[in-house]
RNA sequence: GGAGAGGUGGCCGAGUGGUCGAAGGCGCUCGCCUGGAAAGUGAGUAACAUCCCAAAAGGUGUUCGAGGGUUCGAAUCCCUCCCUCUCCGCCA
């Protein structure tokens, strides 16, 4: 969410700096509602202060035993004409919130113009991609004689669902396990366990609600349920309406679960492999900043996403993405794409954004400045550190020998009880 | 799932229809005291919205888990829901 004022004082720069995303705000709509509640609200405001000096007479008139026929006939009329006027003012604060709400976050200055995918900046690559001396094959024929079934999951769940089993399954944890451990020790992140389901309200204060609800898997039931798209969601929503103490800052929290996603708009893309899934593992980073730190915290974050991608030495590249790309909570993202042989490209498998107070001013995560002694918002970050399962599809693409085995990087050995190779 | 007890400010906690945004305590801030500190002592200390506005100050409103109702007036009475705790049942 923006922040109100800025929206009271500058409508139209604020339109015009969505209008970078290619979002049309309505000025003229949106002046309007805004004139009609500032007059029906001072209007509510003057009827209810009458009303409390009013009541307050009536108490004191009666304490004195005096006749209070004459106070009460007035109390019981401008109750009544308030009551019009609060019914009115709430039917035009409901219109302000859902346009509120329907806002993308204002992009910084230094995100790179564009309209699509296809303008995103590069900013640096790693590795260079391996040469092969014979044709390489995809994830999906490397795996399933590994133990890559997506035909056991399409009979119980369907499309867009896998198991692993065996070695696989045991390099998926594998990797989710050196992620952890990189985050926790080397980069200063605290461990978190969090709760999968989540309630609407939670949604909202990450920004994936109202908006993106027909991307969200929702259980049924009294009260329903939402499968978390991220941890992200349950990770920033560890501070919802706190106010944290200055010191407690920076908070860095990592959190590996996995994420539910129905994939709504993405009819017959990446429909082969584990690219695409209703349900993945993810590792996810979360900082939780003072605002004036948000964009440093953001290329530190980038860079611990990064290194999971040089421990398992895998070649990648940093993309800014432009403004029509970036999603609606961020104000700067930046992605991680890995390279895949087989598709010859690189593919998304991280993305870390600076939100800034966006989620904060819709979840009221405060902290006190000891500066001004005031609660303040607070800035989020998110980034995945990593996608669990493109890491595994990536590691098989890469690591794969010609007889179709699979090498294990280095800093996975550990973890996988000394195999040196997956066949 | 059943029975009971609760949810009040940064924290603890009093408050069952009226001059209550809310006693008291803790914490915090600033002073006094002190060579300095502790103890003691004095004062201050909620958030949000809105109006005015360059800003400060100020005015008004809202907020005592959430929503609705009763009333001239609700932290207080009624209804619904959520959450926490205790006991019982079931269960990984």
């Amino acid at each position: 969410m923006l922040d109100p004022k800025l929206l009271r004082s500058d409508l139209p720069g604020v339109a015009s700096a969505l209008a970078r995303r290619g979002f049309v705000l309505d000025v003229a709509a949106f002046a309007a509602l805004e004139e009609r509640r500032k007059s029906l609200q001072i209007e509510a405001d003057r009827l209810r202060s009458e009303r409390n000096a009013n009541a307050k007479a009536v108490g004191i008139a009666k304490s004195k035993a005096l006749d209070v026929a004459a106070l009460l006939a007035s109390g019981e009329s401008l109750g009544a004409g308030l009551q019009s006027i609060e019914k009115d003012l709430e039917s035009v604060q409901a219109q302000i919130t859902a346009l509120q709400m329907s806002l993308p976050n204002i992009l910084d200055a230094s995100v790179p113009d564009g309209r699509d995918e296809s303008c995103n900046v590069e900013v640096r690559r790693w590795g260079v991609p391996r040469e092969f001396a014979f044709q390489p094959k995809d994830h999906v024929a490397l795996g399933e004689p590994l133990g890559m079934d997506f035909e056991a999951a399409g009979r119980m769940s369907g499309a867009r669902f896998v198991v692993l089993s065996g070695k696989l399954a045991k390099l998926h944890r594998a990797l989710a396990q050196l992620m952890l451990d990189l985050h926790t020790k080397e980069h200063g992140y605290r461990e978190n366990y969090v709760p999968y389901l989540v309630n609407a309200a939670a949604l909202v204060g990450t920004g994936q609600l109202p908006k993106f609800e027909q991307d969200q898997f929702a259980v049924r039931g009294d009260p329903g349920f939402y499968l978390i798209p991220t941890a992200e969601v349950p990770l920033t929503n560890l501070v919802r309406e706190q106010i944290l103490a200055p010191e407690r800052l920076p908070l860095k929290l990592v959190a590996h679960t996995p994420c539910f996603r129905s994939e709504a708009g993405a009819a017959g893309k990446d429909t082969r492999g584990m690219i695409r899934q209703h349900q993945f593992d993810k590792v996810e980073l979360v900082q939780i900043v003072r605002p004036e730190a948000s964009y440093a915290a953001l290329e530190e974050l980038t860079g611990h996403a990064e290194n999971v991608l040089k421990a398992l030495e895998l070649p990648f590249r940093v993309l800014s993405l432009c403004a029509g790309d970036t999603g609606a909570s961020s104000a700067k993202t930046y992605d991680l794409e890995v390279w895949l042989p087989a598709q010859r490209r690189y593919r998304e498998i991280s993305s870390c954004s600076n939100c800034e107070s966006f989620q904060a001013r819709r979840l009221q995560a405060r902290w006190r400045n000891p500066a001004t002694g005031k609660a303040e918002l607070v800035h989020t970050l998110n980034g995945s550190g990593l996608a669990v399962g493109r890491a595994l599809v990536a590691v098989l693409e890469n690591y794969q020998q010609a007889d179709g085995s699979i090498g294990i990087p280095t800093a996975l050995k550990g973890y996988m009880g000394g195999d040196t190779l997956l066949r």
